[in-house]
DNA sequence: CGTGTGATTTGTGTATACACTGATGGCGAT
DNA sequence: ATCGCCATCAGTGTATACACAAATCACACG
């Protein structure tokens, strides 16, 4: 693989990981020496960071963007638009049975988060299966790109309003009836329901950083782990 | 300005202008020695054109992404989805006065498209003024991001199938009722008066596309010009 | 005459050298 | 002592040299 593609997902991960808070400067120099190779495929690597809004160019080179909880709405605005559409679109074009499927492992989240051992990583894990569901149901590359973006930047967010156990248990429900409305082919209720499932998460998130911002930050900064701590 | 910059610039113009068509190989050197400027920055201008998908990376080096009919509609399903919610946004937070202004031109269009020159360019212009308009009412970078996008695939679609005369008078009566209730802060009417406004839009290009596969292709495609050849 | 193999060539991937700009620190003058 | 100017330096922007991979063409062998 190129060196220029080993850099852009390491310094991606890096960046939506937290490792590379915001504000931080990315130094061409100081990026090839510590991953090991030349500025020439670090600024390749840079740029791509820049175009997908990891990144910002200051007069003073590159630094990690910028996410604070004003952009989530922001963010859950365009999140809207794009996933309604795609649950519309969905409906439409999915093959049944790889919907089916993720319908029964959704029913069973419970089972899931009662296994008190990583349960969280675990319940996103299932929410990927389905997003890919939905990259390929949609059949439109325009479409998956856009929710591309939007997910990335929703990764650096998640590290820092949490989802606790009861919410999510709330949400395997909404997303068991998107995924139903798919099944059925109801464009119209995959739709509608995307809309709820995302107006209840969007709440959940900006009640949790309220009570952040209230409350002292020590007791969420820890980024791994499971739900465990704000259930 | 940066060469790299630059480069970017001119290659993403010649690709919307269809001066450089789809399946064109972008060789380094080829680009280099014609713009004038070494491998480097033209590398980087090929990594954002990438990325924004006017190119694609094959084994064999860039060459310039295929659009056909088929990605009209694609494409069509994205900005319905974003350029409402956009409109809904705007009705929420736009300075009336702006759209004040706009809306005046649009109920004048039908002047500035009896003078027979450069009417479907100056007609063009107004639309920018209005996208512009929505981009500073709806204050969120992630949708204004998003939009450009679909923006710059759009225009190389614009000429593939042209809007004719009788098709931009249609549209300024559509732009007019849109930004009529922004001006009123009615958002779900915002909303619904775009997503007419696309779906005639596409299919008046769906029906010019079919219309071009019957007949022979010849007489669209010159590049500039003025409307009066398919008034 | 066809096919396979090897050499040449073309083009990308990476590293590095050079240039220029903007910042910073020290030194001198007022 | 403070302010201003000059020198040095750190860091990006650009060019170029080198390495490597793939494709093509030619030549030889079957």
């Amino acid at each position: 693989m190129r060196a220029g593609d080993r850099a852009y997902q390491t310094l991606r991960e890096e960046i939506t990981n937290g490792d590379l808070p915001a504000g931080t400067v990315l130094g061409e120099v100081e990026q090839a020496v510590r991953l090991g190779i030349s500025r020439t495929p670090v600024r390749e690597a840079l740029r791509q960071l820049i175009s997908e809004g990891l990144a910002v160019q200051r007069p003073r080179g590159v630094e990690v963007s910028e996410v604070s909880f004003e952009n989530i709405s922001e963010l859950y605005d365009v999140r809207l638009a794009l996933e309604c559409q795609a649950a519309r679109l969905a409906a439409r074009n999915r093959d049944a049975d790889v919907f089916r499927t993720l319908l029964v492992d959704f029913q069973h989240v419970s089972d899931l988060l009662n296994t008190r051992d990583r349960n969280r990583h675990d319940y996103y894990e299932l929410v990927n299966r389905l997003d890919d569901a939905l990259d390929q149901a949609v059949r439109n590359p325009y479409l998956v790109s856009a929710m591309a973006t939007v997910r990335t930047h929703l990764a650096r967010i998640r590290h820092m309003a949490r989802s606790d156990r009861a919410r999510l248990m709330d949400a395997a429900r909404e997303h068991a009836l998107i995924v139903q409305a798919i099944i059925d082919g109801d464009g119209d209720l995959a739709a509608h329901a995307t809309h709820v499932h995302l107006y209840n998460s969007l709440s959940h998130r900006l009640a949790k950083a309220a009570s952040l911002e209230t409350h002292s930050a020590d007791a969420v900064s820890p980024d791994e782990g499971d739900a465990r701590e704000t259930a």
